[in-house]
DNA sequence: ATTAACAGTTGATCCCGATCAATTATTTCA
DNA sequence: TGAAATAATTGATCGGGATCAACTGTTAAT
């Protein structure tokens, strides 16, 4: 497990947001100086590696975790003793938005990839952002589009075939990666293949086949965990529901319901 | 369509949520008076009736609603055309924090029973927020907790069965009414078969064959848009993944996946 | 009261994806 | 390096719930 990614050369000591080079997608402000010193958020970021915990479940919540490289899922522990994936968190995101609720942490939280995060005090922030109405805005803002994905989601396991399914998961991916200014086509999804199935609802069999099938279809090109999306058009094509009445270009875009 | 609801005693004009009674659940402080009477929000609350629409997708966002009193539906229109319903909000609710993010409405939202809500212009309380920890992390609060709502509908929708599903739902709407004081056992359901059947990604004749299957087993007593809950007990257990090992107490829980 | 439109229930059949089973990479660690 | 454990793929079978179809309330309008 001791990689040499463990000598990444990062300063952990504590610095403040003004140093980060990831603030446009954190919750400080994006322009080059906060306007007042005393805005700014003294953090110390935090390396981990593949299979640490960020928190577990039960835990008494006391940090959100902004990322800022690498990536996280959270799941739960059915009462079956099933890990159930709640979520993958990727550069941008938050960590831990449904803890604030109740004071604990709902989920676990477990590095994939080694990882770069900054644990940020939610008492500290929430003092913060009350004399700063751009980092409120910011946080509201993060918690909105949290809210909005879910109802994507929501839609997504409600009502699409595993094809769509996949389909759809890897379509964000890309957009996010996009948004991160790195390649839309070069997806690497550095979860397992149980991992996705549980947060698509499927069997790990059906992840498996539907990679294949959107291979033999020209859509991709898989090699473990590396995907190349081949046909960006056709694959938003079968995520996306099709208008009634429009020619069926697709094989792979059926209607249900 | 008119009937004897439109005229509910209520005062339309102009006032302050010091005076509402239902504050306690809403974004003001639930202490007797405001610390500043500069906090007080001036709400103009609305009365309306089955079918209204409070907001339409891709409207300019300006408001969000607490619910007051009634039930709102939100709910997109597909490529198909076909409605998909994404929530159901009650009392205590506040409608529309999905649209914060991107500045317009993403779902219309329809009224399914006569209902008060109390729109709240959002740069507004905003502005309120900033100066006010309390609002401030009451409408964080209710954000945090709509995120934990939906992983828990999240993982109804991916990992459970259709009758698990009906009963998750029951529950739901049985704990909330308790919250509010009201009973638990008789549940009004004030939404069409096909709204519920959309929101839990089934299909109608389930929804109708798995609540005839739960009267059968002595859980419930449906009638209408009117479920008595009988056997709470067995409804939960039906709802929650059961144990490994534990015994089979009641035929309807089976596992999945 | 009569009809139409709609909402809800019940029955028969079929299909997507889960499950069971076997095989083939790929890690992990002695 | 090789053996054991784990991850991923592929094949065969089965079932929960969708779909199609018919029927039965309810509500609405004249």
């Amino acid at each position: 497990m001791q990689s040499s990614a463990q000598i990444i050369p990062i300063r952990t000591r504590e610095s403040t947001c003004n140093e980060c080079a990831f603030r446009a997608e954190c919750l400080a402000k994006p322009e080059d100086d906060c306007p007042a010193a005393g805005l700014e958020i003294p953090v110390t970021p935090r390396i981990l590696h593949r299979g640490d915990h960020l928190f577990r479940t039960a835990e008494p919540f006391q940090n959100i975790y902004t990322v800022r490289s690498g990536a996280i899922k959270t799941y739960v522990i059915l009462q079956s003793g099933e890990e159930q994936v709640i979520g993958f968190h990727t550069p941008g995101d938050i960590v831990a938005l449904d803890a604030i609720y109740s004071g604990r942490y709902v989920c676990n939280a477990m590095v994939l990839d080694t990882s770069c995060v900054c644990p940020l005090p939610y008492e500290q922030l929430c003092r913060l952002s009350a004399r700063s109405p751009e980092i409120q805005s910011r946080l509201i803002h993060k918690m909105s589009r949290r809210i909005v994905d879910h109802e994507g989601l929501l839609l997504v396991l409600g009502q699409k075939t595993a094809e769509q399914r996949m389909a759809a998961f890897l379509l964000h991916h890309s957009r996010k990666q996009r948004q991160l200014g790195l390649s839309e086509v070069d997806i690497n999804l550095p979860m397992s293949r149980a991992d996705i199935a549980s947060y698509l609802a499927l069997a790990v069999e059906t992840v498996s086949r539907v990679l294949t099938r959107l291979q033999e279809a020209g859509l991709l090109i898989v090699e473990r965990s590396r995907v190349r999306i081949v046909d960006l058009e056709s694959l938003a094509v079968t995520a996306e529901e099709i208008m009634d009445g429009g020619p069926p270009a697709h094989r792979g875009a059926r209607r249900l319901h």
